[in-house]
DNA sequence: TCAAAGCCTG
DNA sequence: CAGGCTTTGA
């Protein structure tokens, strides 16, 4: 939507540049940024550092080592070198090291004896994997024989594993022994397993302390070590449960794929080919089991799109196993299948497997229906008013799956109740072009009328129209809504499939600014929309002209509550055909020109010259407000001209008139009248006149010291106000007047 | 108490 | 242009 003259996305741009302006860009090189940055994360992070921390962690050591392979671990060893290695303490370190991998490892021969490819138990290899595979994972897959290793390697290695070891336990008495947010940095290292260097003087003054240590806290980060020992395991245990869980689903998987397979291949080899299957299924099966050892994490992790889309994957993966199996015990005759892997077989198996897992989605969806339609209607407190939408607004599109991303989305906040979708869209009978039945703050679309082209027959529509707006409310808070953000936010999951949220509330108690920021925007976007909406007429049934901003959710500003009936408002109720719940910018364009008459229209008149609108407070306020802006501008450019006057020497006000083409004039018709395309009456000039005259004596008589010496001048000018013609009164005046 | 005006800010 | 806030007057 490229609306390079909307406002709104000029003070947007406005505002970020603002921003950025507050971001000092010094840092000229890549280089020197990530220092910077790592030296806040370090600072961060190391709240006691020095600013020697940050650069033991930011210079890498440049040593020339042979190995690539080791040259990160050489530098993670180094680091700890350096930090340690100075220090007496770390001898107690060793010392408890050794006491624990004894106490916990039994069977763990001397670590420093053996090297790291001794036959030490699970937990040592793996503790080795963790510490030194991150970088390099050919170590942790073999462990055993390093024939090209030498001892200087060998030693590297073992003195790595000491000190990841030896940080950890670092760690841990870190956390024992100080405060909170360094124990925290301390797990932190640990989970990370990558060792963090630690400034000299920082670990020399730990050393101390830990040589200092009573016995006693001793025992008890003996204790701490061996459970943290506890806790690996029972992870470890869960990871297998899981691991489990996840070879039963898959062999579930495999049973419905190899009935499919049974059948389709009975139905296509019927020579008997089927006796291979047990055989293919011990390999599938061997195969499966690997990639289930291999991808069980990531399935896990797996959301259910992404986990049906890897069990395709899967599965095509096992066909292709099968296939090749297939081609090799194939006779020649089957050359064809050779070269085409997916032939009628393959193909009649994908579809078979599509059906499957549509099915199977098919039933989830179903139960998960079921589920919720099965549940008791909640009624929670109500802590939020009312609101006063049909629910009909929000099917979107005749689908409600954006109303369950939505949904999705909005359990990101913790602490909101969702509401049940179906509940909410149970009594919906049809997805509805239903209107905007509220005011929207800000200009709006004008389809009434298209509504009633398009719409479904009057007979047949929405009896929550016509609900009154507690019976609407309840039933939609039949799914209660707790509002813990403000309500702004609760708009944003509502989006159109384009991903451009439809937002209409405008809460009045929008109170953080990230939410001021989005009514914002969605306000421009929707006045964007608005106009384009104006542009384009008819929309097709398919895509209803409300679909997606019957979805702006303009139910909030409960003290716009003074709406009629909601009957009132049904776009296909007679009288209020033509009536328009928002202000368009053809309304402010309209009052813009009627500012040329008026400076102070009273609401009523307002309400007689924009009949077309269904009024409401926010509507009024609104209008009012307009005004209230226009005048502002009114009588800005009014002091500045007066002043500017008086600096240009000018002395009798006798000099001050405003022609057509004097500045001031200039200024004012762009604000009011920017395309030009309307006759600025004759009076205005005069109103003008008079105003800047009036500015300008107050301003030469040094009233202007007083805080309230415009108010004189307002009173002056409100009684300057002149009768609006009747032309303004029609709603589509706009096209009649510039059309002259 | 409320609507409207005005001021300030973004 | 809109929102927040204060003031003002009915």
């Amino acid at each position: 939507m490229p609306d390079h003259d909307s406002t709104g996305l000029l003070s947007r741009q406005t505002k970020r540049r603002r921003v950025d302006i507050g971001v000092k860009r010094t840092v000229g090189t890549a280089s020197a940024f990530f220092a910077k940055a790592s030296a806040t994360f370090f600072s961060a992070m190391n709240p006691q550092g020095s600013e020697q921390d940050v650069e033991y962690s930011v210079v890498q050591h440049a040593d020339g080592e042979k190995s690539n392979v080791l040259r990160k671990l050489l530098k993670r060893a180094n680091s700890y070198e350096d930090a340690m290695m100075p220090f007496p303490g770390a001898t107690i370190i060793s010392q408890l090291l050794k006491n624990n991998m004894n106490k916990n490892c039994g069977t763990e021969p001397s670590f420093q004896a053996s090297g790291l490819s001794s036959a030490g138990s699970e937990i040592h290899q793996e503790d080795a994997c963790i510490n030194s595979s991150r970088d390099s994972p050919q170590e942790c897959l073999s462990p055993f024989g390093r024939p090209t290793m030498n001892q200087y390697d060998m030693d590297r290695l073992c003195d790595e594993h000491l000190r990841a070891k030896r940080a950890r336990v670092e760690n841990i008495i870190r956390g024992m022994s100080h405060s909170p947010n360094v124990a925290l940095r301390g797990n932190e290292n640990d989970r990370d397993g990558a060792p963090r260097s630690i400034s000299p003087r920082e670990s020399y003054r730990e050393n101390r302390r830990k040589q200092k240590l009573p016995q006693q806290q001793q025992q008890s980060f003996q204790e701490l070590v061996s459970a943290r020992k506890e806790q690996k395991r029972e992870e470890r245990r869960q990871l297998k449960q899981q691991l489990e869980d996840m070879q039963k689903q898959l062999r579930q998987l495999q049973e419905k794929f190899y009935q499919i397979y049974d059948s389709t291949d009975s139905e296509n080899n019927e020579d008997g080919n089927l006796s291979e299957d047990g055989m293919h299924s011990e390999i599938i099966d061997a195969r499966a089991q690997d990639s289930m050892g291999r991808s069980n994490n990531e399935m896990f992790d797996l959301d259910p799109g992404q986990f049906i889309d890897r069990a395709r994957a899967l599965i095509r993966e096992h066909q292709i196993a099968s296939d090749n199996h297939h081609k090799k015990d194939a006779p020649p005759k089957d050359k064809d299948n050779l070269h085409h892997p997916f032939q009628p077989e393959g193909k009649h198996l994908a579809e078979a497997l599509k059906q499957e897992l549509n099915a199977a989605m098919a039933q989830v969806v179903d139960t998960v229906v079921k589920v919720f339609s099965a549940k008791p209607i909640r009624q929670l407190p109500q802590v939020f008013p009312p609101l006063q939408i049909p629910q009909a607004r929000f099917a979107i599109n005749g689908e409600h799956h954006n109303f369950h991303t939505a949904n999705q989305r909005l359990q990101c906040f913790g602490d909101v109740i969702i509401p049940n979708p179906l509940d909410t869209f149970s009594n919906v009978p049809m997805p509805s072009s239903t209107d905007q039945t509220e005011a929207l703050p800000l200009v709006v679309r004008k389809n009434s009328n298209d509504q009633s082209a398009s719409g479904p027959p009057p007979g047949s529509h929405h009896p929550s129209l016509h609900q009154s707006p507690l019976s609407a409310a309840a039933s939609f808070s039949s799914s209660s809504f707790r509002h813990p953000f403000p309500l702004p936010l609760m708009a944003y999951p509502f989006q159109n499939p384009l991903g451009a949220p439809f937002i209409s509330f405008q809460g009045k108690d929008s109170s953080s600014p990230e939410s001021l920021d989005l009514t914002r925007e969605t306000t421009s976007l929707r006045t964007k929309m608005s106009s384009h909406h104006m542009n384009h007429h008819p929309c097709s049934p398919a895509h209803p002209p409300s679909s997606t901003e019957g979805l702006s959710l303009s139910f909030i500003k409960s003290e716009c509550g003074d709406m009629q009936d909601m009957s009132d408002i049904s776009p296909y109720s007679g009288s209020a055909l033509y009536m328009q719940e928002g202000l368009s910018p053809n309304h402010l364009k309209k009052a813009k020109l009627m500012f040329f008459y008026t400076r102070y229209p009273s609401s009523n008149m307002l309400k007689t010259y924009f009949s077309d609108v269904k009024f409401n407070r926010c509507i009024t306020s609104q209008l009012i407000k307009w005004f209230s802006n226009f005048r502002e501008f009114y009588y800005i450019q009014m002091e500045k001209y007066a002043r500017q006057a008086i600096n240009d020497g000018i002395t009798s006000t006798e000099e001050l008139c405003i022609t057509r083409d004097c500045e001031l004039y200039r200024a004012l018709n762009m604000h009011y009248n920017k395309a030009n395309d309307f006759e600025v009456p004759e009076r205005f000039l005069e109103v003008a006149q008079i105003t800047l005259r009036e500015f300008f004596n107050a301003i030469i008589a040094g009233k202007d010291v007083d805080p309230s010496w415009k108010n004189a001048i307002y009173k002056v000018i409100c009684k300057l106000d002149s009768e609006v013609p009747d032309i303004f009164r029609s709603p589509n005046c706009l096209q009649e007047l510039l059309h002259e």
